[in-house]
DNA sequence: GCGTAACCTTACGCACGAGTAGGTATGCTC
DNA sequence: GAGCATACCTACTCGTGCGTAAGGTTACGC
């Protein structure tokens, strides 16, 4: 059920998206759509809820948090582009559509700063783990960076059927692991299960 | 005349923003708007380019290809979180409404592309002067998630007035040169002027 | 002083889509 | 088999906002 308003915004918008093509895919009539989930504006948060759910149980699930680092890391990527990569469509309502619209940006911005703050934790449980210390912006603004990358890699994924979670998985890890100058000398991040 | 244009959509975003707003804000009245600048997509395609190309213009300006690799990505992100900083309204235009619109995301995508390729260029023209050969699609995946960690931390910036644009840039550089195992180990990047 | 032309405004037509009122069939109770 | 409830659909109202047609104002030529 709400699979097809998740199939309609993901590619018409959410604003393009019309109520009668939703009930049209669903195989049912407006007034239903209506009965069930209410109007256009609560439909889309319970399809943004959902898939969102959805993934941060994907991601928290394989990230186990008593693991090191790296292998928490490795993991919690890996989990997330095998979700883009099987939902699609999901992805594509969660981040395509709900930015910049209003009414939805304080729901997507949440999630992502629960995404940013576990990536932020990670780092600063390696870091003390070391005995050292860094800024709380600084590390803020790392976990930004990795997750806004990780988002456009998903993209990329989302835009190219034929590629390969996993290996999307590998490279993400490689970049923000290693750092470019390291890749360009030569070392490679060795996966786990090869 | 475009900048109210740019204000308006850059606040209420494309759907909400009426032509009525912008004619108000512009200090003229609707039919003028359409007379000089045509329909509300002519009007919002115009925006995009205009910013669109200041900012490729400002980084392209900056990282002459002459220089070594790593102060072509420092200097690229200074131009690039410098721009964004004093443009922030333009920044939210280019993308945080262009997404997912669908008429405006081949416009979008198309930028994002070029800005692609030139990081790909430099990663590959720093590979090829080291002997070394690597996958084409390897290096496009790296040069997205180095975008679009840009991005992330541009949006980070744009929804903070009192950070710096230019700590920001150095913030990018470490973890896109030398990687969050490197950060870990407390290696810093040194920039080029303290 | 009067026509005229450039320029701008007010006020409207029109389409589209969210949300709803009223009607119809199917199954359940007595 | 009559009465009732549940589940559903067709057809409507109403607001909103894009794009435009008709009318006013100022400046200049004659």
């Amino acid at each position: 059920m709400l699979d097809a308003a998740v199939r309609v915004f993901s590619r018409r918008g959410y604003h393009a998206a019309s109520m009668d093509d939703i009930a049209e895919l669903a195989g049912i009539s407006k007034p239903m759509v209506y009965a069930y989930l209410g109007t256009k504006e609560e439909l889309f948060v319970a399809c943004l809820h959902r898939e969102g759910t959805r993934m941060l149980e994907a991601i928290a699930g394989a990230a186990a948090p008593d693991l090191p680092t790296d292998e928490r890391l490795w993991r919690g990527l890996r989990a997330f582009f095998g979700f883009v990569g099987a939902h699609r469509d999901g992805w594509a309502v969660l981040y395509r559509q709900a930015r910049g619209s209003q009414p939805f940006a304080g729901e997507l911005a949440a999630m992502r700063t629960r995404m940013v703050e576990v990536v932020a934790g990670m780092l600063a449980h390696a870091l003390r783990a070391d005995g050292r210390e860094v800024g709380e912006t600084d590390l803020e603004v790392v976990a930004y960076a990795l997750v806004g990358a990780s988002e456009s890699l998903a993209d990329w994924l989302a835009d190219h059927p034929e590629a390969d979670p996993e290996q999307t998985a590998t490279r993400m890890m490689s970049v923000a692991w290693l750092g470019a100058a390291q890749l360009l000398a030569g070392t490679t991040w060795p996966p786990p299960q090869v």
